[in-house]
DNA sequence: GAGTTTGAAACT
DNA sequence: CAGTTTCAAACTC
């Protein structure tokens, strides 16, 4: 252990850290080294040209038997499962190994981002660099097509999907971003390419790009280390470079489905009857092809859909938020290629221990206490390691936005973790869950559980992946907003607005969606849901004498209506004085959210550097790309993640570094005006949703903004309802969700139109 | 760290 | 749905 730790020191300090951020998909269907990207995926064999996306396969073919066996219900699976699970992680430790293929992918070029970080500086002045990578160096001309950095174009993004094995869609060519913290500036790479890709990333306007020169091997340097199934909850894998001296080590986007669920949601997707999904267990892996097939048939898969994509991705930009959005929630349904994965943190990614990597990630995750134990000691034991998952979290959170829908990243729970405050990224600690149901954390955000997690008998890892996907569809049939943000931005959509008026903080930024329930805690504590996600308490909440210090639900329905709209909730807070008043018409406690980190106090600092970073969009980069249920789940999935991107854009650090500001954030618009209306034919949709009472939104403020929204606004609202109308589950193309494909006929026409 | 409290999730 | 149980986080000591 100590050697191990002091191992990770080093590297932590010496070598070249890259934080590869999920490519983009691009859009042409040509090539890439394998070719045609559907020929890719059909044959596994071929993915070569993802080095990691191999591995991945290999682990997957290795689940066990049993999920071959056919259908069943996913608690038998598990049983099954567990059996199985020795000799499987075995198999699997022995599969992984460290793909060399993974260089040729890598790295087109490389941005220097200079660290503010405070922390960090001790580090030895740790480099951010943005790489972009594509599957072949000469796409990178293309790459620049699509990247626009400065219109903040971004295209769709898909995670480095090839790698993903899972992945289902075509794709055709990826262009990959990387970010990378090089402790010290080794960095590598094709030189050329790197300027062509650093003009390109300064025009993005990314304030600490740097160029920078290197020469390396010229190749990319670094290679995907083992993506191991331990993973998976950050979004970058780390990678590490054995070519030189330096080693460098490099977060990539984990292959594909390695963190989240997501990835497996786009399998999922195609899943449409448990017949599928018996076909998805059983052929998981060695079905690709197949899979790949029907899901076009089903999606509609077509060249179209990847058209449509790209075509989304361009047009997105910073100036029009509702786009962006609009326009990520397109591509990812369109796209299904995605691998998304994973980002995992840096707790996990152990970042730097390559014995650990390398080796059977998922195996011994059964998480016995054993591991965690060992874990935290190497995280208490090694502080460089504190910092650089610090690092990683703020990356993680710039380019994964969605990421921050993630409790984990509370500085304070980390804190008081019992976890020992280690590496910060400490997760769930489910003991009998098996991490497959609401109650863990993990699972609930859509990531598949990591070394840092001290769950027992957990299950939501990628090996796993069917036994995952299929709970998830069980859960989500159940309730089809069980996955969905349960914070949603309101509308503001402008997020300048926002900002200008200096009432970013106003009662409408953001809300449970649900509401929370709380009896005793009064909403001042954690316990309450709101309260967690630094959002004050709604009319959609059935709290008993609120004082959400956020901002109180009376509050919040006096300010909006103040008059009429003598809601339930009203009578249910009879009790209340609404001495709290103070805080609520303002949400004044929102003001707060720039003083909390999430890792840590060095996450806040170093936040103005991921600021400038963000312009790249990294909102788009991530789920979006990815991962994309062609239906409205997409939307829920997804659009977290644009919106948070927004609120950081528009509102600044604050929530990046916030504490809770992170949780799911989703634009209102997931739950258009319409709906609230009740007028509208859709709130039928609203009823028919599990926790409509819940669901709906609340109604404080929407008003205003509704009305100043610009027309282009409205649009998209209708967009998004045509899309979600039934809160589609993972499994849009379900039966039961009728619709869906509907949904995506509109999203598609509706893009066609824009 | 153990034990308690809490409210969501799951179950009936 | 409502009522109850289960669960894991938040919190307390
Ligand atoms: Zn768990
Ligand atoms: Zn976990
Ligand atoms: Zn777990
Ligand atoms: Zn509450
Ligand atoms: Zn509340
Ligand atoms: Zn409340």
């Amino acid at each position: 252990m100590v050697e191990e730790a002091s191992n990770i020191h080093e590297q932590c300090n010496t070598q070249l850290n890259v934080v590869q951020i999920p490519s983009f998909e691009k859009e042409v269907q040509s090539c890439s080294p394998s070719g045609c990207v559907d020929q890719y995926l059909a044959d596994p064999v071929e993915v070569d040209c993802t080095p990691s996306a191999h591995k991945q396969l290999q682990l997957s073919t290795e689940v066990p038997q049993v999920l071959q066996s056919g259908y069943t219900d996913p608690k038998e699976t598990i049983k099954k499962v567990e059996d199985a699970v020795d000799s499987s992680s075995t198999r699997e430790a022995g599969a992984l190994t460290s793909s060399d293929q993974a260089k040729k992918n890598l790295c087109l070029s490389s941005l220097k981002l200079d660290e503010n970080v405070e922390d960090l500086r001790n580090d030895e002045s740790f480099n951010v660099f943005l790489k972009i990578t594509s599957e072949n160096v000469n796409d990178i001309a293309d790459s620049d097509v699509n990247l626009n950095p400065v219109s903040g174009v971004q295209h769709s993004e898909q995670y480095a999907a090839q790698e993903a094995n899972h992945h289902q869609r075509g794709i055709r060519r990826h262009l990959h971003f990387e970010a990378a913290i090089a402790c010290k500036s080794g960095t590598t790479g094709n030189t050329n390419d790197l300027r062509t890709s650093l003009t390109n990333l300064n025009s993005l306007g990314l304030p600490h790009v740097e160029r920078r020169a290197t020469s390396s091997g010229g190749e990319a340097v670094s290679y995907v280390q083992s993506r191991s199934s331990k993973s998976s909850f950050c979004p970058f894998e780390v990678v590490r470079s054995t070519q030189n001296s330096r080693n460098s080590v490099m977060l990539s986007p984990l292959p594909s489905s390695m963190g989240l669920h997501l990835n497996s949601t786009v399998r999922s997707v195609s899943l449409g009857t448990d017949k599928f999904a018996s076909r998805i267990l059983t052929g998981y892996l060695s079905s690709q092809d197949k899979l790949v097939h029907e899901r076009s048939n089903d999606l509609a898969e077509d060249p179209n859909s990847t058209s449509i994509s790209a075509v989304a991705g361009t047009k997105f930009s910073y100036a029009d938020v509702d786009q962006q959005e609009i326009q990520a929630g397109v591509a990812a349904s369109s796209d299904t290629s995605n691998p998304i994965n994973s980002l995992n943190p840096p707790c996990d990614s152990p970042p730097l221990e390559r014995t650990e990597q390398q080796v059977a990630p998922c195996e011994g995750r059964m998480s016995t206490p054993q591991n965690a134990g060992s874990v935290e000691e190497l995280d208490q034991v090694n502080s460089n390691r504190k910092r650089q998952a610090c690092t990683y979290c703020l990356i993680m959170l710039h380019f994964f936005p969605h990421l921050a829908n993630l409790s984990f990243w509370d500085a304070s729970r980390k804190r008081t973790s019992n976890t020992s405050d280690s590496d910060g990224c400490k997760r769930c600690n489910c003991k009998r869950s098996k991490c497959l149901k609401l109650y863990c954390e993990c699972f609930a955000a859509g990531v598949y559980c990591v070394d840092s997690c001290a769950c027992e008998s957990c299950f939501n890892k990628p090996e796993y992946e069917g036994l995952v996907l299929e709970t998830r569809q069980q859960i989500e049939s159940r309730n089809p907003l069980a996955f969905a943000p349960k914070v949603v931005k309101h509308a503001t959509n402008s997020p300048a607005i926002i900002m200008e008026e200096g009432n970013w903080n106003t009662p409408s930024s953001a809300r449970h969606k649900r509401g929370c329930n709380c009896k005793k805690s009064k909403c001042l504590k954690k316990y309450c849901e709101c309260f967690q996600a630094n959002v004050g308490c709604s009319n959609g909440c059935r709290c008993e004498g609120c004082q959400n210090s956020f901002g109180t639900m009376e509050a919040c329905r006096r300010a909006e209506n103040p008059s009429h709209e003598k809601l339930d909730t009203a009578d249910r807070e009879s009790g209340k004085d609404g001495s709290v008043e103070q805080f609520s018409p303002t949400w004044e406690g929102l003001a707060d959210l720039r003083n909390l980190a999430p890792c840590s106090g060095a996450l806040t600092s170093s936040s103005s550097t991921i600021r400038g970073c963000s312009k790249v969009s990294p909102a788009k980069l991530q789920w979006g790309s990815s991962i994309q249920p062609p239906a409205g789940s997409l939307h829920w999935h997804y659009s977290p993640v644009t919106l948070t991107q927004q609120l950081y854009e528009s509102t600044g650090p604050h929530e990046l570094t916030s504490d809770s500001a992170l949780h799911d954030i989703m634009e209102d618009e997931d739950i258009p005006e319409i709906l609230k209306d009740t007028s509208t034919p859709l709130k039928a949709v609203k009823a028919s949703s599990p926790n409509q009472k819940k669901v709906l939104p609340p109604q404080c403020q929407s008003e205003r903004q509704s009305s100043s929204s610009p027309r282009g606004f409205r649009s998209v609202r209708k967009f998004i309802l045509q899309a979600m109308p039934s809160f589609p589950p993972l499994t849009p193309y379900s039966n039961f969700k009728g619709g869906v494909n509907k949904t995506e006929n509109d999203q598609k026409d509706s893009i066609g139109n824009h």
